[in-house]
DNA sequence: ACCTGAACACCGTTCAAGT
DNA sequence: ACCTGAACACCGTTCAAGT
């Protein structure tokens, strides 16, 4: 048994379940082992836990041919998506991914593509590193405030409409006014919305750069 | 006992201890009673570390007349900047905020005056629904990723940069050379950065629906 | 009627005993 | 030398027994 299919079991497991009800013993009886085996391929639960998450950053694909051609802002573009797309298939894992820099060996190549792709595109070090940082930081933020109360994406969006239009409009009027707004959206749309507003501000901080 | 004083003191030992070494009976025992007793006050942890949430929106102070007279920009400024001041001095709350959309009385308030900022200012409300939402992500985003493994900020720049610069130059070149970038950048100044970021993309969405 | 000590089922982790 | 059953300390939660 090597490390590689504990943690494939354990994302699996994750998948369905969620973090918190993912045990060693779960996990043990999956792989037809004991806990105490489980003990001698890592160093405890947390450490674990990182290594699932770095897997999923190795699941994010994006072939250097697909970006070939593009404008920086084509590519990033991409780039966001298909973090995004891969964030989306594996929402219970997301939490790992907020509560630390990711500094795993697929986080770090993660981390290495996309700082030479705002480089080859003449941006300057610092602005290259804290647009990595700025589109990060969108893209997880995003993610995890997507897939918030547990419920299934659909019953919760539906949900939340019914919360705020249940809401006194004396009380809040801005938020029923916008609750339509707030919650029937799609989601996809909403993320290039922001991704967006992301671009269009390092298109003006290239700009004045220049 | 009422509710307000054992949430006043989950929230001192999180900050203390963090949510995850936070128990019950340590909470009991500082409040001079048993476990069994804190469960005539809620539900279950999971409820008292929502209201434990809710507790710190509610201390987001930006007082209505700091925003007359300023530009929709300077306001939303002011007052991401006063959720982000709140947001630090909470790190360990953080992941409570950034797993589920806050629902609380306190949440609900800020999410109201936000909306109605950008209403008032001409916003069209499909606009400024989406610009709540990513203006949210993006602080929430931010600050989870600003206080990482756990070990104290100053500390962790340092601890990182090390990290960064131990890395071998020929596999991962940008990271390398942007090392200093990434890490020794004001966190403040880089929190400016991406919103700015933002604000520009929403000027802009501004002027293009005008 | 209200409160709570004590117990329950279960967790992550460890280690002495097996092979 | 390697593996692991069984135990350890502790968790969130419950309830019968006390006041």
């Amino acid at each position: 048994m090597d490390v590689g299919r504990i943690v494939d079991t354990a994302l699996q497991l994750i998948d369905e379940v969620g973090i918190q009800a993912l045990t060693l013993r779960m996990l043990a009886e999956a792989l037809d082992s004991g806990t105490a085996t489980l003990y001698r391929h890592f160093d405890g639960k947390d450490e674990l836990l990182a290594l699932v998450a770095d897997r999923v950053l190795g699941e994010v694909r994006v072939p250097a041919e697909e970006l070939d051609g593009l404008s920086w802002r084509e590519a990033v573009t991409v780039s966001a998506k298909a973090f995004y797309g891969t964030l989306c298939r594996h929402p219970n894992v997301l939490p790992l991914l907020a509560a630390q820099v990711p500094v795993g060996p697929n986080g770090l190549r993660a981390r290495e593509r996309l700082i030479t792709l705002f480089l080859s595109h003449g941006f300057p070090l610092g602005l290259a590193a804290r647009a990595f940082t700025a589109i990060g930081h969108y893209v997880i933020g995003f993610s995890i405030q997507q897939h918030g109360p547990g419920t299934p994406p659909p019953e919760e969006q539906s949900q939340l409409r019914d919360y705020y239009n249940a809401l006194d409009p004396a009380s809040y009027p801005a938020t029923t006014a916008a609750a339509e707004e707030l919650t029937s959206v799609p989601l996809d749309e909403e993320f290039r919305f922001g991704l967006d507003l992301l671009l269009d501000g390092l298109e003006k901080a290239m700009l004045d750069a220049a």
